[in-house]
DNA sequence: AGAGGTGCCTCTGAAGATACTCCTATCTT
């Protein structure tokens, strides 16, 4: 049986969860979550891990117990202990915790004085005024559980970061407009760069709170005010998005925003920090006694409690303190670092631009070379090129080439077949200055078979960078099973690349892989993979991701010159 | 339950706003 880490992480978190029911010992609670984080944030697979008769015990957080449950879990699909606690708590009753309002204390209350362990019976006792008369509720408790049971508001869902930026921006808009704000910015995960959003969070800083937040759950978008008080705010937009607004004054802006930003184990990570040094800090400053010693900005903020300024992207306690107290923080990659973009579609696959129109704007962007890469023939769903459209689309860019300030690379993104070998035969793939191989099909092979396949693309001389790498749709469709790790220090040894796709919906490869790439001494490649003149806007979010996986400006291959690109692909194998 | 220092014990993830019910639970980064 297959086993992800997120599988064992997730058994980790009911246990949590039900330990707190249960008013467990709040630190056996937090070890417990603390496992099931360091899970989901390792790139190797833990049970590959158990198979090999690795020490799970060198992971953080990671003991004798918990490596001896990861192992039952990995072999028997279960744990014991999970079952245990499920005999004294259904696990229906974990859903109850999913309902706003309602936590450990309330849930372990309705579970054993009213015996309510599911989502109905809940919505039932509420529904017949079962709920007011329990010690610890009241007439508004019971009015929230039924509102939000009714608008299935538990279902909490995550946004794509482009989607999510753009419902932002009309509220920005809206907040904007009477003048009275002197400083409004996005926070939260948005400001981290992260691929989805949860809920948005904003601050502003004004002399008129009160103003502010009743203007704010006036916006036509609101459809639910959760929340309302004299400085911060939540409510829910008609897209089901919660947005949280926190209004401060001008001289905590820096100290708001800090906070505000997240993510929250770097907040807890930083005040923890500052309580060493006998500093309080708070979303209004830093404290010293009674006498607040910075707030205003957040570089006066890290300075406070002995840090150089981190940048948001870096804010997830992954490393970022380590860095910073050894004077080794990354000069995290600019998209104005980019020179060129390595991945585009004209009309001649499933583009919508012509070649001559996509090279014009690229060069508008300020890029100074684009690599042509439409889909080769066995991709029909996109009118994959072949040899012979292929050789006239060649012809085309060598006569742009004599005319336009931009270098047009001869390239194709072509099908990894699914022995490995590539959809094109070597005597044009040969003439190509660039071969960007992707997987679009099968992507339900086992993992051995799945990585050997793309092992054999990547041997191939003419193979520049492996595309998408790991097949994902954001929220949409699951990654394909393959021994990443394996890929990346392949890549190393053969000396070719592997793609960070900048689109919105892909972002592939994840921040950790970069971060894996990085340490193997891989470069990337971030490319719009733009099937338009418009997708060239897809880089920034691309640099997000990159930025988020540690990289700089050296880490990232198509920050090179046209010639020395040139150079690196070519002795990539050819 | 883990980590770190010592061989079993101590410490471990901050701080505040809001809503609710009656003193604290929940939520937020």
């Amino acid at each position: 049986m297959l086993i992800h880490n997120a599988d064992v992480a997730t058994i980790f978190n009911q246990i949590a969860d039900l330990l707190e029911i249960k008013s467990d010992n709040p630190f056996r609670v937090r070890a417990y979550r603390n496992a099931a984080r360091t899970l989901n944030a390792l790139t190797s697979s833990v049970q590959t891990m158990v198979a090999e008769k690795r020490d799970l015990t060198d992971l953080p957080g990671i003991g004798v117990d918990l490596a001896g449950k990861i192992v039952e879990i990995v072999t028997t699909g279960t744990c014991a202990l999970r079952e245990q606690l499920h005999r004294q708590f259904p696990p229906s009753v974990h859903e109850l915790l999913t309902v706003p309002g309602l936590g450990p204390k309330r849930v372990n209350t309705l579970y054993r004085q009213r015996n309510i362990r599911t989502l109905d019976q809940l919505y039932s006792s509420a529904h017949n005024g079962q709920i007011r008369n329990i010690p610890g509720f009241g007439v508004r408790a019971e009015q929230r559980i039924l509102e939000a049971l009714r608008t299935q508001q538990s279902k909490k869902k995550r946004y794509r970061l482009d989607l999510a930026e753009s419902i932002a921006g009309s509220l920005l808009e809206y907040l904007r407009a009477p003048g009275d704000i002197k400083k409004i910015e996005i926070a939260g995960s948005i400001r981290r760069r992260q691929e989805t959003v949860g809920d948005l969070d904003i601050l502003i800083s004004s002399s008129r709170p009160r103003l502010i937040i009743q203007r704010f759950v006036k916006f036509e978008g609101v459809t639910q005010i959760l929340t309302q008080g004299i400085t911060r705010a939540s409510v829910v937009l008609r897209q089901g998005m919660q947005v949280d607004l926190r209004v401060v004054s001008n001289d905590s802006f820096g100290a708001a925003l800090h906070y505000f930003t997240g993510s929250k184990s770097h907040s807890i990570a930083v005040r923890t920090l500052a309580q060493k040094r006998g500093l309080k800090m708070n979303e209004y400053g830093v404290f010293s006694g009674t006498r607040r010693i910075a707030s205003e900005t957040e570089a006066a903020v890290f300075q406070a409690v002995g840090l150089p300024y981190i940048e948001p992207e870096l804010r997830e306690n992954r490393g970022e303190f380590a860095a910073a107290q050894s004077g080794k923080l990354p000069q995290l990659i600019h998209l104005a670092d980019l020179a060129g973009d390595l991945h585009s579609h004209t009309k001649a696959s499933n583009g919508r631009n012509s070649l001559r129109e996509m090279a014009i704007e690229a060069k508008k962007r300020g890029l100074s070379y684009l690599a042509i890469t439409d889909h080769s023939r066995s991709l029909t769903v996109a009118h994959g090129l072949n040899a012979e459209g292929l050789t006239r689309q060649m012809d085309e860019i060598d006569q742009l080439n004599t005319e336009l300030g931009l270098k047009l690379l001869k390239g194709c993104e072509v099908e990894i077949n699914e022995d490995g070998t590539l959809d094109l035969p070597d005597s044009i793939l040969e003439r190509l200055d660039i071969v960007v191989a992707a997987v679009h099909s099968k992507f339900g092979l086992s993992r051995e078979r799945q990585t050997k396949r793309i092992l054999r693309a990547m041997d191939h001389p003419c193979f520049t960078l492996l595309a998408h790498p790991s097949g994902r749709l954001i929220l949409e469709r699951e990654p394909y099973d393959v021994d990443m790790q394996q890929i990346i220090l392949h890549a190393r040894q053969r000396g070719c690349f592997l793609e960070l796709n900048a689109q919105p919906s892909r972002l592939d490869l994840t921040d950790t892989y970069c971060m894996m790439a990085k340490s193997e001494g891989v470069l990337i490649s971030v490319n719009s993979d733009a099937h338009s003149i418009f997708d060239f806007d897809n880089l920034r979010f691309g640099i997000g991701q990159a930025r988020r996986g540690w990289l700089e400006k050296k880490d990232v291959l198509n920050t090179l010159s046209i010639a020395q690109l040139l150079l690196s692909i070519s002795h990539s194998g050819k």
